[in-house]
RNA sequence: GCUCCUGUAGCUCAGUUGGAUAGAGCAUCGGAUUUCUAAUCCGGCGGUCGCAGGUUCGAGCCCUGCCAGGAGCGCCA
């Protein structure tokens, strides 16, 4: 538990429960969580019922018996035992101002520093060479950003890795199309859709003529023997592949360490099949050598083809073993979507075998599909991701030509980029990612409600202010003074202000940027009431004082947390 | 056939791991701007939490069985 104030409750409810019932039960397992209703207080117990079972006691009873133990402490203004034995407590309003205070003044709102000394590598967006990036990469691009800032945050080494599809059949077909099916001039002028078109044509002839397809396998033969003009090629092919999705990572603002493809491991595949040999995990099975999952209920999976020829699954383990050997990471994240579940769960199985501690996990997400059904190349359906940007930038741009807003001709294009990229980053990330999206422009470009824009008005409003303060009253010094919480909505931002380091820990543990979403989505939405009911610059000195720090406080954790979200907060809207 | 996921308001989704009268956004209807940004706020309407059992003081959440949708299940990744 992170949030300060629980911590301090739950010690004392601890404390209670042995002082009335003995120190030889053991009470660590007693929780406190905030109030289901602010009618009931602030923080709750509800686990005087849990205990009425071994005590054999009235859970009522209970509870009396528990608040009675020990004298009231300063930090709880009353404790009340309600219903059937829930135990409420509010929290003295001065002991709430100096915690906040306590974490404003620390230099990241309070987010423990959970992961020092510990590695974690985060492997996410892995697009396929030659191939442009489409809305299919979306979601492990900005989720995997999202999990890579939340555990940096909390003071992880991390290690994105950028896994590219840059290895395999495709490359045969690809360097035919490129010789022979386009121009010198599209050569020389080499991109990811001329190459997407070329493998497109060659591909094609590969299915009404052998030769030419017997062609294509003589060249990946070539390029796998290390041949130096196809190695070239291909080379270029990837470097040409990786600047343009760069180009799409900096309009997201996602930055990988390292950039190893299937390609850096293909070296090692030999070996690592040689190793599930020596330890007598593989078998030969229909000519393929196969490592039987029978113990852990799971098919058996395939680790070197009849042909000879090596799959995903070995590659995968030579990348563990890899991995393992360099960094030595405490954790392995993988991001991508449901689909390849079993194949995680069958290579995550052959890697405990092989001896591997490394805690693999599998951050999988549902797939993206459209209101009729599923993206698919043949039906030509599929977006491409930057255009699918550049719409969500011109919509966000037609808005703010269309509004009252003075802002400068020079920022609109860096505004609507932040604007519009925010909500679709937005829209993904409040939902849990689990859950199936379907696609609809309308949702993913959502300006209004719970999107992506409403929190970033929400941060514009409180910097407007707050530069409006500075002008008339002068800096703000943000130590000096307390917070009054007076009316209930700043007591319950205060209260929600401190739940911040506690959701960004959750976050991270269930690997749900949704989580953090979701929390920044209702303090904006309670400071937006605050704001309307809650004259700021207006009010007498004290209150002026107390109400300035409060929404720096907001905007601090608005702003930080949306960074963590990889969401951009200009400072006027 | 087997495995995994999902099913909550007209639509899209939350529901802090079993707590009190199930919450938001969109849509719809009605209100708020001499006032710090109306991309905002306030209010109304809207529910047999897929169905049926079970566990318990207490179930949207856990167990069993059905129903519906999605995904996967030996040489693609």
């Amino acid at each position: 538990m992170v949030n300060k104030c629980e911590t301090a409750i739950v010690e004392w409810i601890r404390s209670a429960f042995s002082t009335a019932f003995g120190v030889e039960y053991d009470w660590e397992w007693l929780q406190v969580v905030p109030a289901t209703d602010r009618k009931f207080g602030d923080f709750q117990c509800n686990d005087a019922m849990q205990a009425a079972r071994t005590l054999r006691m009235a859970p009522r009873a209970i509870a009396e018996r528990v608040t009675d133990a020990l004298p009231r402490p300063e930090m709880l203004e009353s404790v009340e035992v309600a219903g059937a034995g829930f135990i409420n407590m509010t929290v003295n309003k001065e002991w709430l101002t100096e915690q906040l205070q306590e974490i404003a003044a620390t230099d990241n709102f309070g987010i423990p520093n959970a992961g020092q000394g510990r590695t974690v590598i985060i492997d996410y967006s892995s697009p396929n060479v030659a191939k442009p990036m489409h809305i299919g990469h979306i979601r492990s691009t900005v989720i995997g950003c999202a999990v890579d800032r939340i555990y940096r945050a909390l003071g992880y080494n991390v290690i994105a890795d950028n896994h590219l599809g840059d290895w395999g059949t495709q490359f045969g077909i690809l360097i035919m199309g490129y010789r022979h099916c386009l121009s010198e001039d599209e050569r020389g002028n080499l991109s990811v859709e001329l190459l997407e078109r070329a493998y497109v044509e060659s591909y094609n002839k590969t299915k009404d003529d052998e030769s030419w397809l017997d062609a294509c396998r003589a060249e990946l033969v070539k390029l796998q023997r290390g041949d130096p003009e196809n190695q070239a090629v291909w080379k270029r092919f990837i470097d040409i592949s990786i600047n343009e999705f760069d180009r799409i990572y900096r309009r997201l603002d996602v930055h990988f360490d390292l950039y190893r493809g299937e390609s850096y491991y293909h070296e090692m595949l030999e070996e690592t099949v040689r190793l599930l040999q020596e330890k007598s995990l593989a078998e030969v099975s229909e000519g393929a050598l196969v490592v039987k999952l029978e113990d852990e209920a799971l098919p058996l999976c395939i680790v070197r083809k009849s042909d000879g020829g090596f799959n995903y699954t070995t590659t995968d383990i030579a990348t563990v073993r890899s991995r393992v050997e360099e960094f030595n990471p405490e954790k392995i994240i993988y991001v991508t979507d449901e689909r390849q579940q079993l194949h995680f769960k069958q290579f995550f199985a052959v890697c405990r075998k092989l001896g591997y501690e490394t805690c693999l996990e599998h951050l999988w997400f549902g797939l993206m599909r459209l209101p009729e059904g599923t993206f698919s190349t043949r039906q030509g359906n599929v977006i491409k991701l930057e255009a699918l940007l550049d719409e969500a930038v011109s919509r966000a741009l037609a808005i703010i030509e269309n509004g009252e807003r003075d802002i400068p001709v020079e920022e609109r294009r860096a505004l609507a980029e932040a604007i519009g990229i925010g909500a679709i980053k937005y829209a993904d990330l409040s939902h849990d990612p689990q859950t199936m999206i379907v696609f609809t422009w309308e949702k993913a470009l959502a300006l209004e409600g719970n999107s992506g824009p409403y929190l970033q008005y929400a941060y514009a409003r409180i910097c407007s202010l707050l530069d409006k303060h500075a002008e008339q009253f002068g800096a703000l010094d943000p130590l000096s003074g307390s917070v009054l919480l007076d009316s209930a909505v700043e007591r319950e931002l205060a209260l929600k202000l401190m739940q911040f380091p506690g959701t960004v820990l959750r976050a991270a543990e269930s690997y749900k940027p949704s989580v953090l979403a979701e929390y920044l989505f209702t303090l904006a939405q309670l400071y937006s009431r605050f704001y309307q009911s809650s004259p700021v610059l207006r009010s007498d000195e004290g209150l002026r004082k107390s109400r300035v720090k409060l929404c720096a406080m907001v905007a601090t954790v608005l702003r930080d947390g949306l960074h963590l979200l990889g969401i951009r907060t200009p400072s006027r809207i």
